[in-house]
RNA sequence: GCCGCUAUCGUCUAGGGGACUAGGACGCCGCCCUCUCACGGCGGAAACCCGGGUUCGAAUCCCGGUAGCGGUACCA
């Protein structure tokens, strides 16, 4: 078995993609099979080195490896000249100086179901010669048998007038000459199948099984773009969303796993992955999922490499005992700072919080009391600091909370923080009082 | 217009003629846990697009309609 997984670098890897290449990668691995990576890349005004750099990047963050390639469609031209001029003597192709234009009037002549046949001129664009009975039948692997009257599709254009070929040429050229067995893609290319189909039967070889993804859409059901919030893996990635989140939720999306389990790993998908399963219909890309996946991810990893990743995320370091106290309570790398920066940075600066807790009745005394308590607080650990803190309640007769906002937002500057007696251990005795002193002192100027 | 694909809670889905009083997950609501935010636990509201067939029996099979989506390039 060879797959083969060929984006098109026309810019960011799309999450549409990158689920079709997850698809593409858990076929061949879980079959043992060879994946190839083929680059679309002809489009000349929007495929750069950058694209297919920035392609390559999202498919090695997303820990989806290959084992040929990456092939590029433009190294081949010397090859689909030979086949194209191949076509051209056995009278598969010829060519043709019909335009768009010339196509549209031939329909008004001959019926819009009627495909276009154009003239055999001496030059021109090339175009494949398509039977005028019968059906092209694409025998795909999701969706079952889907028929093509031959009749009603135009003869496409296979090279341009300059020679240079066409994707839906030079893809047929390229998955024959790599042996590719499995071509699974998505469903915006069903439509292409036939014509691909017809290049193959053209040349006397056999075409290789196809299957057709459903489509991804955002939220509004129209196609998934930058106004849904993230459409590229690279955007996922700066929202901090870590790979083998991304990795089990975009698996889910169609691949037809029986429902009662759905935290999977990259090789437990692979296991269970089977391409004839695959859903028909067009999913809706749901973010708030995703985080409550990448949740589960991120809490699995364990302390040390969740670590690494938040170093790098935020690009500082020192961060463990931060991320000791605050991993449960994150979904996202990009959660993780606003809740613990104030340990390093300093407090934040929420007027409204502070008025709300500190300012309130009895705020400024619980601070008061806290502080008396801590300053004695020894050995200054979790367990002497909740005694210390509760304490307080206990003596002053009021919720928990009564006592513990205050003292959060004197050293926080915010309502938020991991556990109060975590972080005030992690601060140490001398940063929390002067920390306190600070909102003391702030809470009694008019 | 033409060609094609699809149709189960808001979303992702399970379901392959009787096991369906339609199951799970995210989200939502309520309760519990609780120092905030999360996590976790318990409970709840919430769906078979419409119309015809076939059948003793249809979410499931067939046909039609409707809707959504894709394609219809000398793009990929």
């Amino acid at each position: 078995m060879r797959v083969r997984f060929a984006p098109s670098p026309t810019g960011a890897l799309h999450i549409g993609s990158a689920r079709t290449a997850l698809y593409n990668w858990l076929l061949a691995r879980g079959q043992g099979g060879t994946l190839v990576l083929r680059i679309e890349d002809t489009d000349r005004e929007r495929s750069t080195p950058e694209t297919v750099e920035q392609i390559l990047d999202a498919l090695t963050w997303l820990n989806l490896d290959w084992d040929e390639g990456p092939f590029f469609q433009s190294e081949r031209a010397e090859r689909h000249a030979e086949v194209l001029s191949r076509l051209l003597g056995s009278g598969h192709a010829y060519h043709c100086t019909a335009t768009a234009d010339d196509v549209r009037d031939y329909k008004l002549q001959h019926g819009q179901d009627r495909g276009f046949r154009g003239q055999v001129a001496e030059h021109g664009a090339i175009r494949l010669r398509v039977p005028d009975e019968g059906l092209s039948v694409v025998d795909d692997v999701i969706r079952g048998e889907t028929r093509f009257p031959n009749a009603s599709m135009d003869d496409p254009v296979i090279a341009r007038a300059d020679g240079s070929p066409l994707y839906n040429f030079a893809v047929a050229v390229d998955d024959l000459d790599a042996g590719i067995t499995h071509v699974v893609r998505g469903e915006d290319h069903l439509s292409n199948t036939p014509k691909q189909l017809l290049v193959f039967e053209a040349l006397g070889e056999p075409a290789p099984l196809y299957a057709h993804l459903p489509l991804l859409h955002g939220p509004d059901g129209r196609k998934l773009s930058k106004r849904h919030g993230a459409a590229s893996v690279q955007e996922l990635r700066d929202a901090g969303y870590i790979p083998e989140a991304v990795d089990n939720y975009i698996a889910l999306l169609g691949a037809g796993f029986a429902s009662d389990e759905e935290h999977f790993s990259l090789s437990e998908l692979a296991e269970r992955f089977r391409l004839d399963r695959v859903s028909k219909n067009p999913a809706v890309f749901d973010e708030r999922k995703l985080r409550h996946v990448n949740g589960r991810h991120l809490r699995e990893l364990g302390i040390d490499e969740l670590t690494r990743r938040l170093e790098q995320f935020t690009g500082r370091t020192g961060l463990r005992p931060a991320v000791e106290i605050s991993a449960e309570k994150i979904q996202t790398l990009a959660d993780f700072w606003p809740l613990v920066g104030f340990i390093y940075d300093g407090p934040a600066d929420d007027q409204a919080a502070f008025e709300k807790t500190i300012c309130r009745d009895g705020g400024v005394e619980s601070l008061e009391q806290a502080r008396a308590a801590l300053a004695n607080a020894e050995p200054f650990d979790v367990d002497t600091v909740e005694a210390a803190l509760r304490g307080v309640v206990e003596q002053r007769g009021v919720k928990p909370g009564q006592v513990f906002q205050p003292v959060r937002v004197a050293i926080a500057g915010q309502t938020m923080s991991p556990g109060i007696f975590e972080t005030v251990v992690l601060l140490g005795k001398e940063e929390t009082l002067s920390r306190i002193d600070l909102a003391l002192s702030r809470a009694r100027q008019p």
